[in-house]
DNA sequence: TGTTAGCACTCTGGCGTTAAGAGTGCTAAA
DNA sequence: TTTAGCACTCTTAACGCCAGAGTGCTAACA
């Protein structure tokens, strides 16, 4: 039924259709050197691809395009494969350095290199650190009445806050709340510090509960900001600049990236292609190439581009695929922080 | 020239265009009721407002739409004022709830509530921390050989960065480097670090000088981070929304902020309305709507609107006005930091 | 049986024409 | 100075037409 004639046909359709946007015809196909067939018999074929799914005519006299199955098609089986030349390997090397070679530093350098080299928008999906503990739990005064909270987990992530208070904190009550904290969070999964928790150490302050309430409010505060997910895209603007992608579906994406890219938390192979008629990703005329990031077998986030459903995919997978393997080798190196 | 009548038919007009946004004809604007003129008579004055400037026409057989200079006669003079109900008050003033009152938390959140209940982008612009000083420099150990640098200035602000050093720190070394910044680094302007100073303070670590190097380096970046100017955009994607806007340009715009509204550095009264065509503000069919936020006789920052040029000015005005007078109010109330 | 040439058919997109509608500027009268 | 009337201009939508691109089908061919 597929023979391989008709592969060939269906890759060349897509091939032509990613660079030029443009309904391909029979002729245009006959014209490629290692097709050797008339116009008439590849018409035959085509017919054939969109009786199966793979191609759709936009209008009846128009040449065919690709449907989301014909690009998966193409995706697996069919695309050429195109190695990384040195020098681009070089230049997807120099976006990665970074004096701090965390995973998320790593991750959003990666992504920005992606938004850039592709014209696309890129994603950085950081592990969340819901799950890692509190390793410290700071109190800085820094004026009048302000305080700086900083906590400090795990996994490396830090946040801060600013507090004011309605007193000035002695000396006596900031060694006090040091060592509270010390004892009763250090260890603690970010994830377990719950309203209950809070109240149960407020009330535990005894006679300084007036006083270092905010404070452990805002303790309590920091935690939730560490159990957002984080989700990051660079290049958005490089969607804006294509024709065949809504806008309004697009700034409707923006706002609500977290929800809309929620399926990233569950579990999905190490590289994957989602088109946007498919799956869980709801945008028309667009896919997402996602590479899942791992740390020994844990997931340290993951990485990939959004763009138009007429990806160069050939092209791009290789870059991720690329970037996902360094990343994996440069953090791997690290000793378990 | 510019009689009573005339100066109702403006403003007429502009507000109807600002309303509609298809140009406006002579018959709606007799149909108002207060212009008790003919149609005919009000396209003598639309001409003569025509051929000073006011107004333009599209093409022969359409309305007039203002010109910029239409817009900013309406601004200056012809605008109904149009008191804030208390309902609108209210709504503002919980925008500005936040339980650390700092000038950038409320520039910033009202900033929102401006992109929010406009429609359009906003700007929030905090004051650089530039000419502040630094009040307090930390190094915080946080895992294998991997260190949190905090740095706090006398405006408030707070940046922290991971350093990753090649061997672990000593107890001695630490409580050095804490000492030697507190020695040399305590009081000193941001402005003032730079390369040399850094060089010095280097080569004055003797025996640490090797450990301490990348720490030194590290906080040098940190103080470099406070110089950049604060800018934050709110809602950019109220603006693709609008047909009448080129997002070509606004994508450039976005890209571009630090540089597109750099004249925001320079001098300008309490209050400005800049129009895309005339000075520096170099947006197609937009206007920006600034007000600047002082504290004491000191610029605390600034807040705005950004959006089309038939922006719904007699409204929006007085939002911003409000805003900035909270916040004026609320800061002032704070003891110098 | 698979491939190809030929041909009639369909649909798009560009172009010119037409007609309706909106709005104007001008003129002459009030 | 204002107004009514009117001819004029320009846009917009609709329509028909035509060229071009691409197809599907048929019949011949290897």
């Amino acid at each position: 039924m597929l023979d391989e004639r008709k592969l060939k046909i269906l890759a060349a359709i897509v091939d032509e259709y990613i660079m030029t946007g443009i309904p391909v015809g029979s002729k245009a196909i006959s014209n490629i050197p290692g097709i050797n067939v008339s116009a008439a018999t590849i018409r035959n074929d085509m017919a054939m691809l969109e009786q199966l799914g793979y191609l759709e005519q936009p209008h009846t006299s128009a040449g065919r395009i690709p449907t989301f199955e014909g690009y998966r098609l193409y995706v697996d089986k069919l695309m050429p494969s195109y190695p990384l030349s040195e020098e681009e390997k070089k230049v997807l090397d120099d976006f990665l350095e970074t004096d701090v070679p965390t995973a998320d530093a790593l991750i959003q350098n990666a992504s920005k290199a992606l938004a850039e080299l592709t014209h696309c928008a890129s994603v950085a999906k950081n592990v969340s650190p819901q799950f890692s503990v509190i390793t410290k739990v700071e109190v800085i005064p820094t004026g009048k009445r302000m305080y700086v909270l900083l906590m400090i987990t795990s996994s490396g992530n830090i946040k801060n806050k600013v507090c004011r208070l309605e007193f000035d904190l002695t000396n006596e009550q900031l060694d006090f709340f040091a060592n509270y904290m010390a004892e009763n969070l250090q260890g603690v999964s970010i994830d377990s510090l719950s309203e209950d928790t809070v109240e149960k150490l407020v009330a535990a302050t005894g006679a300084y509960m007036v006083t270092l309430t905010p404070l452990i409010k805002g303790v309590c505060e920091l935690a939730e900001g560490f159990r957002d997910s984080d989700i990051h895209l660079s290049g958005e603007k490089n969607l804006l600049a294509r024709p065949d992608i809504d806008h309004a579906q697009l700034a409707h994406f923006f706002e609500h990236k977290n929800e809309a890219l929620k399926m990233l938390d569950g579990s999905f192979s190490d590289l994957q292609v989602m088109f946007g008629e498919d799956g869980d990703f709801v945008m028309k005329n667009s896919s997402m190439i996602m590479s899942k990031i791992k740390k020994g077998d844990k997931t340290a986030g993951a990485l990939g581009v959004i763009g138009p459903m007429r990806l160069d995919y050939a092209k791009i997978i290789p870059y991720i695929e690329y970037l996902t393997e360094r990343i994996t080798a440069l953090i791997s190196e690290d000793d378990e922080i």
